[in-house]
DNA sequence: TTGTCGTGTAGACACGTACCTACATATATC
DNA sequence: GATATATGTAGGTACGTGTCTACACGACAA
């Protein structure tokens, strides 16, 4: 059954890249088997690694990042010290913070009129 | 010395926010105070913060995460059958390894036709 | 209530980059 | 040496997104 489902996934692809398989597929080299997209399907398709890049591309950006470096070093930061730390407008501010919060690594309380963002507990990055 | 250059710091920033920060920095709260701006310029030079930013640039790609995680799995794989997993051209392929080779997350070694990838050893994605 | 202040939201713009095609390069085979 | 194969490189295109301005919303003060 998984064999089917081989050989139609890689129906999908270039059909040289298929050709290439098939014959490589049975030689002493490991390389090259059709396998490696039912691999990566199971992988692409796993919770995990949803979460795990959505997680790494909250913090792909250089003010995030930096904003996430502070957090670690002070225990609570509001938008006006983000603000302040990286230049930018308050609007850029609000939208980088709200991409850490959803990405689940940035929690947010508000008081009064701040807005006070603090890292959430436990948080690392992993490769899925 | 350090408050000068506080102050030269803040005098790039919106006019509004350094009013903001001036008032509000004698206040009880420990909110905006224009130190942030040494602080994050102090952070940003780190060379650590560079290489952080750098690395989590290179995961930050979905099919990149997934060649990562398809290293983990198996110990190494070669290019065409990383293209068999994505369902690249081998041209995209090719720069996306390259990212992760130049970010030190992978290593190449060549065998006759075939370029081979390899998860290097104690790679970890931490927030500098 | 009205005004002020801090912040969120909407829309537009510009830059980065993921992706492809076409060509070039390196290696193995005939 | 000539050809085939596997991969790297160059250039172009399209889409994502970081950033801004303008406006809206919530909280506090007079």
């Amino acid at each position: 059954m998984s064999f089917s489902i081989n050989m139609m996934a890689a129906a999908k692809t270039d059909p040289a890249l298929v050709d290439r398989l098939e014959r490589l597929g049975g030689e002493e080299s490991p390389c090259c088997v059709p396998e490696y997209q039912d691999l990566a399907q199971g992988v692409l398709d796993t919770p995990r690694f949803r979460a795990s890049l959505k997680r790494i591309k909250a913090l792909s950006d250089e003010n995030r990042l930096l904003a996430v470096a502070l957090l670690r070093r002070r225990k609570e930061l509001c938008a006006c010290e983000v603000q302040a730390a990286t230049g930018l407008t308050h609007a850029t501010v609000s939208h980088h913070m709200s991409v850490l919060v959803d990405a689940g690594l940035v929690s947010v309380r508000r008081q009064g009129k701040w807005m006070y963002y603090r890292l959430n507990e436990r948080v690392e990055v992993n490769i899925p």
